[in-house]
DNA sequence: CTGAAAGCGCTAACAG
DNA sequence: CTGTTAGCGCTTTCAG
């Protein structure tokens, strides 16, 4: 009673083998349903808890997909973890889950981390990492799917989309809108990867178009925060008080940089025009409501699930890795004279 | 070269025994620094990945802390997760984590499944739980914490406070302010059971002043949304237009009850005053900015990774379990005439 | 500081 | 459908 109870003691107890128990404890195994059921009861009663380490070690599938990404409290990132896992569950795997804080060097000591666990398979935000962790993913030997980014040299599966792309559409809907003075809010490129992907979008669509790319802010280390893009906007007013329009990182920011206007009595979008990225929440609340790009990150986690458990099935059927590009919508709303 | 390489591998390369190389991956082994240095050059050059699994299973330790919390995409359970793996981090404990989608029937799910994988410690949001669940911890035989609550009959560990008194002062507050018309805006609390301790608190506290706590708004299931917020801030408006004042059960719903209010031309707090819970970023930002209540979420993880740690350390010292309760402070801004 | 033997709790592989 | 045997890769334990 004072030390947990294993297969065997569960075995003696149901008076069958300790085989048979194992059994009952799997989904796919022969077993009768009588034996099966009384087994479990057996179980119950002794207080028996499957010992998944020991499991994983006999069987080598230790039913983990690992996961990274850059923020824990970011609704983006948040929905892609939740349809990844919604989809890995019924296949029986585990997200286990780490945050790398938007820092590559984080990054890699969280890939290493991981891969001692001997996860199945491995997903990644963001196509940019060192040397180092990009070396330890390829010799993981399992399925390497990259996700929220287009990576150029991708590791293996690639479920994501251009950032740089997103903003310019973003672009194309305020130029065609008729804003010409357009500056960008973005944190600190060097940790964010993304983040300096859309700002390189946003300057070679301005170019592209004969439009002057240098209305640039830049706050401190990613994620911007409310405050941030509202620290930027003050700062925007204060030194390039004839922009016309403004494109944040992401919508909080884009949100944040709205409050100012507010506070100072601006108008949006008579005086300044306002555009995030991300779609949260807040973008189709707040007043006047945001535009937006949407990049669909629940369709993301869908698709990396299903591709994951896919790759775990057919485990010889492999032609190669599959890239699945997701293409983000612009969602047009007040607050660039829209909607 | 195709299979993956074991520790019986790296030792053979380095011409030392296993149990050497064991020893080499280990911090408090006694081994030479020589070795050790030369042991992992090899390892590296080899590709070798320490295996955790058989580890785990052979020293009994899995290194893991399971950790429950209502959903990823929250702040405040964001905040609380990573101060309490900042703090296991250096005792070499990694975060296990489940959502429980303010479910207590999959809560109950979530930790049979994360108990198969035998963690060291648990670490579970509420303190309110199925008959099953508590008993699956009860036998665990590993400490248990339960945060973000005051629970009646606790499991044992306690790192949290009370929802209820947290509203008290929040009445309290408003009252002091000449406010008496107070709603509150809620979700359904057969689900959420910290947002139902809250609107418990809030009609015992109005009571007590012999206020009318009747004017209660609920929306659809937790967590409630900014655009539930401002859905029941129309109803409020629409149904009972002499409200003097809004308690919503959390930050995000309390700015889309502002939302309502600016798009109906009522001014915050000349006409209505709002106030939320939480201390979330958007609190501080919006216009005005919204009175609320910080819980001190990253403290509670603090408290909490503190307590394993030492828990796990001395083992044997176990005099009965911990009681750390936080103080929830109010943050009295704009949106109540204050600040 | 280093090594040899044994075994953690479960399941693959085979037999019946 | 059920049982037997062997062993997953590491670390505990004991010796040197």
């Amino acid at each position: 009673m004072s030390t947990k109870p294993t297969m065997k003691e569960v075995a003696a107890a149901a008076g069958v083998s300790v085989m048979t128990v194992s059994r009952a404890f799997r989904s796919d195994a022969s077993i009768s349903d009588d034996t099966r059921e009384r087994i479990r009861n057996v179980a119950d009663e002794l207080g028996y808890v499957f010992d998944a380490v020991a499991s994983n070690l006999r069987s080598q599938r230790s039913g983990f997909v690992a996961v990274t990404i850059p923020s824990i409290n970011n609704a983006n990132f948040a929905d892609t973890v939740a349809a990844l896992s919604g989809r890995l569950d019924p296949a029986g795997l585990q997200v286990l889950l780490g945050r790398t804080n938007y820092d590559m060097a984080e990054e890699e000591r969280l890939i290493g981390q991981l891969l001692r666990r001997q996860p199945e398979a491995l997903v990644i935000t963001g196509g940019h990492h060192t040397e180092r962790a990009r070396r330890m993913m390829q010799n993981a030997a399992i399925p390497v799917i990259e996700t929220w980014d287009l990576p150029q040299e991708p590791l293996g599966n690639v479920v994501g989309f251009s950032n740089a792309d997103a903003m310019r559409v973003m672009v194309a809907h305020l130029s065609a809108r008729g804003y010409r003075k357009i500056a960008f809010i973005g944190g600190d490129s060097s940790f964010d990867t993304r983040g300096a992907d859309r700002r390189r979008g946003f300057v070679t669509a301005m170019q592209d178009r004969g439009l002057d790319p240098s209305r640039l802010i830049t706050v401190g280390r990613p994620p911007v925060s409310m405050r941030e893009g509202a620290a930027a906007m003050a700062i925007l007013l204060d030194t390039l008080p004839d922009t016309e329009a403004v494109i944040a990182v992401a919508d909080p920011a884009a949100f944040g940089a709205l409050t100012e206007c507010h506070r100072r009595g601006i108008r949006v979008p008579d005086d300044i025009a306002i555009a995030g990225f991300g779609n949260f929440e807040i973008s189709g609340v707040s007043v006047p409501a945001l535009t937006t790009i949407d990049p669909f990150p629940a369709r993301m986690g869908e698709q990396a699930g299903e591709l994951i458990a896919g790759l775990l099935r057919g485990k010889v059927t492999k032609n190669g890795p599959t890239l699945i590009e997701i293409e983000p919508q612009l969602v047009a709303r007040a607050s660039t004279g829209a909607g």
